[in-house]
DNA sequence: GCAAAAGTGTTCTTCGTACACCCATGA
DNA sequence: TCATGGGTGTACGAAGAACACTTTTGC
């Protein structure tokens, strides 16, 4: 018989959730920890979570302890697995499900408030408190597997970025290389992209003269992006079109794969 | 103040497993369910599965339940989400594992004991208890998006089995049709099928004529598989090899897709 | 002005897709 | 003998992989 109000006639586990945050600093996969302040593993680092109320879903939860302890305010969150190891915790039983959220630059800016959440790069996480070191291998086997069909990775980057910043983050998140040819090739060639007109500098468009044609936007129907004449500028900016792939999914069976 | 021996500081909700076992009946897609015995939604359908022990995995606990309510051994159980809408059970707060398994019809033998199991087509299901009917639609999207990567179809098929017949496994999984002579094509080329010698029959090996070659196996370096020089029999068998699946994976970036 | 990164195009090969015929089996 | 399903080959086109040169930018 334990002590405290609330309670049952079978053993009921104690229930958290936790948060992987990945971020991206242009060159390296990042994640978000904290420092534990308090036994177990008390000056350990750990994901940011908790217990879950008993009036909230898991993911309220996971969103409303991201908030408190990082004051990271994140929707997309993606559960990828509930870890139950009977002794994951020491204090009693706790079972936890766990979630990934991808932060951009611009969610962090403010987010420094939180004096005992630091960025790990990926490659270089100190020694986690619980099982979260295994979890976080997890999450990682998750976040590839699902950046590989899913465009999730533009909710690493800012709203506007260039392709050779995207292209570090696929080869950063996926460990690879690719030629930097077919990446833009690809890219553009899916249509899911937006150049960005920078509002200073449009000299180089129309400017040019060879009638170098390229095939980009004659799939598309209504929407006629300006054919390109001249090469880009350094440094073009691109935006997300999300509308554009959810039609191209829905409609043919298109699939970005990497 | 609640009631029972087991005390806690904060409220705990219950934790249960669930578990969509799948079954291949040669032509369609079935689910083993369970008839409710007791409220709530008794007389309802739903999945095998039931609280998790305080001493267990949600895993453990997962084969358990399904072992104890369908007589199935099954042990490559895959956690697909867990499910904890604050409502989801009328009587506590209850948070599910949810699981699913690949029966075999060899497994299935014997299976019948379970008087108040039984299988319906997946197109054939009745209103089921609790938010299963949700999970079942989870259970799905995760079964197709799995199989779509790994060859885990072959544990709904028996040992042995005809290239047709997994044609209508993956037809019926992934509600779509392949072209017959593409599905052979791609399937004996992935090289991780054994061809089954059917010991009685040998007649029809070394006996045609006209050398006509398949390339078939010329990527193996140290297997080397009969030349085939005439046609297969009707209805011959094959095996899943697992090992050289698991080692052209490692070798090449090798991926089985469908 | 030099190094490092950005931007572009072409060729070859691979793979998916579409498609037609013969054989075996059983009603 | 006819219908149904099983087993094989071929041809075309799209997409991925390999690859070189010019331009821009910042030290």
């Amino acid at each position: 018989m334990k002590k405290g109000n609330y309670c049952y006639k079978y053993p009921h586990p104690a229930v958290t959730t936790d948060c992987v945050v990945f971020g991206f600093d242009g060159h390296r996969l990042n994640i978000l920890l904290i420092e534990r302040g308090a036994e177990p593993y008390k000056g350990r680092w750990a994901f940011p979570g908790g217990f879950m109320k008993i009036d909230e879903t898991a993911e309220q939860g996971a969103i409303r302890e991201l908030q408190e302890e990082t004051t990271l305010q994140l929707s997309h969150l993606k559960q990828f697995g509930t870890f139950s190891a009977v002794d994951r915790d020491p204090r009693e039983r706790v079972i936890t499900i766990a979630y990934y959220a991808l932060a951009r630059k611009s969610d962090v800016k403010g987010g420094d408030d939180a004096a005992d959440a630091k960025w790990f790069p990926i490659n270089d996480v100190p020694p986690l408190a619980f099982d979260h070191d295994y979890i976080l291998r997890k999450a990682m086997q998750h976040l590839k597997q699902d950046i590989h069909f899913e465009p999730i990775g533009f909710d690493l980057l800012d709203e506007q970025f260039t392709i050779p910043e995207l292209q570090r983050l696929y080869e950063a998140i996926l460990d690879v290389r690719f030629d930097r040819r077919n990446f833009y090739k690809k890219m553009l060639q899916a249509g899911i992209l937006d150049e960005v007109d920078d509002d200073d500098e449009q000299i180089y468009y129309g400017q040019n003269n060879e009638m170098r044609r390229m095939d980009i936007g004659a799939l598309f129907g209504d929407s006629t992006p300006q054919e390109r004449t001249a090469p880009r500028r350094k440094g073009t900016k691109f935006s997300f079109n999300k509308d554009r792939y959810d039609k191209l999914k829905e409609d043919k069976n298109f699939r970005l794969e990497f």
